[in-house]
DNA sequence: CTGAAAGCGCTAACAA
DNA sequence: TTGTTAGCGCTTTCAG
């Protein structure tokens, strides 16, 4: 088994110092040429790299950021790691990841752990069951050590840290407004995912833009369920719900608060009998897989995750440098959405 | 800024030495239970916890483990990573992903950094272009180095390793005779992943089945297209690709060899008016989100992916404990396939 | 130009 | 029962 080669050991083969070595390696001015030389020949010889830990230890820096997910089987939160990863490759650091699989308990535990690994700083999407409960004082001491926290998607007016978000009221008030504008006026809303912050936005953008529009009337269908279950089961439980709410209800258009309520309206309309778009208008959230690849293909507002997750990450190694401000003020980003118009709608 | 709270302050707030308080931490029988007392109560009024840091560069142990997957937006790496993820939780351990993107050369770079961030052990699935090039000597490197290895689904026979596979040859040749045993017998394979290990063995297996069955015809179509661009682009090029395909040849099933092979090919069958399974059987691979919401919903052959993941996880966690034998044999386990029969198939 | 020494926070062998 | 010391690998100040 051969072992990492250490400064120390340059610095024996070498006849010379360990802090000459060192030096040698950072090019520092104060050490002759030749040495310099010498020590790097040796160096690469050996392909020597510094033990991180080691310097980690020195610097209190791990160059390391903790990414806390609520899930990752889930198209926009893969995604929007996609992005972090990408930043955070760029600037040489690394990312721990940890996935809470909605819950408050594992986040918490999550959160303590990743600080005391000494991450360097944490990029946040909030648990359902977090926001639920409401409960944030797990993000609140690391408020008070200092630590660099930038949110995103699911966030907290209770934590006073940079926020990436995306503005789901509008989004959902132009989907709205774009089906209103293609004629609908019998408009259902389905989510499976009422408990959290942005569904109650997009819920919010919809009425909106429904309000504006006095002969649009509004249905709403709030499926109950854990976004974890309709993941891991195969949700016969919702598509029936579905099922039931457009079998008795007319209805010219469908908007979904979320990709898998768009998804199974298509489907169940296709089992109805129901033309896409002609009989009935479907628009989704979250531009994922299932929006490229359903029949008709869907129309749906897609939040950039990608961009989301890579501008948190931007956001968060801008604190990381040596030089920053600790009283600086915190700030909330928004990133734009767009409307991806394909087959489902007129 | 309240920093953490170390040993040393403990000790000096207690009149102790360090470590006298390090040693009362862990309940040390050789110090009074006086003493023991005074210290945990102290600690956990600090909340103090040993900086890990420190703690590895000690033991030369940093519980955590190095992930390198090709891809995060595909559900069946993503469910493997929930999978590890949630087995190195259970042991207290740490995971550090990095994405290759399908590219040899972050493949490299991100074993050497993880290497010499000392995780403990790697789990890996190869990317494409590693695949195609069958170089493999960053690998190499950490087999000298004695660092712990798990390779789990796109494996390379030249690392003497632990691996997790599933059987893809089986499972293809099982999926195939599926087809036949319910009447099909003008059967095309499409895939769009031509180019890595998994795809040929399911070819194979495919192939196999076919032969077997002499009445049975085998038309193959191979959509050149590396699996990033499928995810990122709205591939009308490859829809386009299979439309033709369909037309051209008059079939009664088709084997898709990927997820998103099956998921376009049952939507282009819409298009053209075919009927599922009726007119056209189809079955595909990974029991993603696709195919649990096409419609109709896709028969498909599960990897199980989570407990993929998962069984790497437990192999590498069993070389990472202390008494760990150098000179022992590597395995390979093979994950059982299942074929889940939805509505796709007669 | 080079080296000795201290210290990051912790552990563990050895002394007292 | 408690404390001293050395050391993990590195950086950095200060002396030579």
């Amino acid at each position: 088994m051969r072992k990492k080669v250490t400064l120390k050991q340059l610095a024996r083969e070498l006849n010379l110092s360990i802090s000459t070595v060192s030096k040698s390696l950072k090019n520092d001015p104060e050490i002759s040429q030749k040495t310099i030389n010498r020590v790097h020949e040796l160096a690469s010889f050996y392909n020597y790299k510094p033990n991180a830990l080691a310097v980690s230890l020195k610097s209190n820096k791990t160059k390391t950021i903790g990414v806390i997910l609520p899930e990752i089987l889930n198209h926009f939160f893969a995604k929007a790691l996609f992005g972090i990863e990408k930043e955070a490759a760029k600037n040489g650091y690394k990312i721990v990841t940890c996935i809470t699989n909605e819950s408050y308990q594992k986040e918490v535990e999550y959160v303590e752990m990743l600080n005391y690994s000494s991450v360097d700083g944490f990029i946040v999407a909030l648990s359902q069951e977090t926001q639920v409960l409401n409960e944030l004082d797990h993000f609140k001491v690391l408020k008070r050590e200092n630590v660099p926290v930038v949110m995103f998607d699911r966030v907290s007016d209770e934590i006073d840290c940079d926020k990436v978000i995306v503005d789901d009221k509008v989004a959902s008030k132009n989907a709205m407004q774009y089906l209103i504008d293609t004629g609908c006026k019998r408009i259902a809303i389905v989510t499976t995912i009422g408990d959290i912050s942005v569904a109650k936005l997009r819920l919010e953008g919809a009425r909106e833009a429904a309000e504006a529009n006095k002969d649009v009337s509004l249905i709403n269908l709030e499926v109950k369920d854990t976004i974890i279950d309709l993941v891991e089961k195969e949700s016969n439980a919702i598509e029936n719900e579905i099922e039931k709410f457009l079998k008795e209800n007319d209805l010219d258009a469908v908007l979904g608060l979320d990709e898998t309520a768009a998804a199974i309206t298509i489907n169940i309309s296709h089992k109805l009998g129901y033309k896409i778009p002609q009989d009935i208008s479907v628009i989704g959230f979250t531009d994922g897989l299932l929006s490229k690849h359903s029949y008709p293909k869907l129309t749906t507002v897609s939040q950039h995750a990608e961009d989301l997750g890579a501008k948190a990450a931007e956001i968060l190694l801008g604190h990381l440098v040596d030089d920053y401000d600790e009283n600086y003020k915190t700030a909330t980003e928004i990133v734009k959405t767009s409307l991806i118009v394909r087959e489902s709608t007129k």
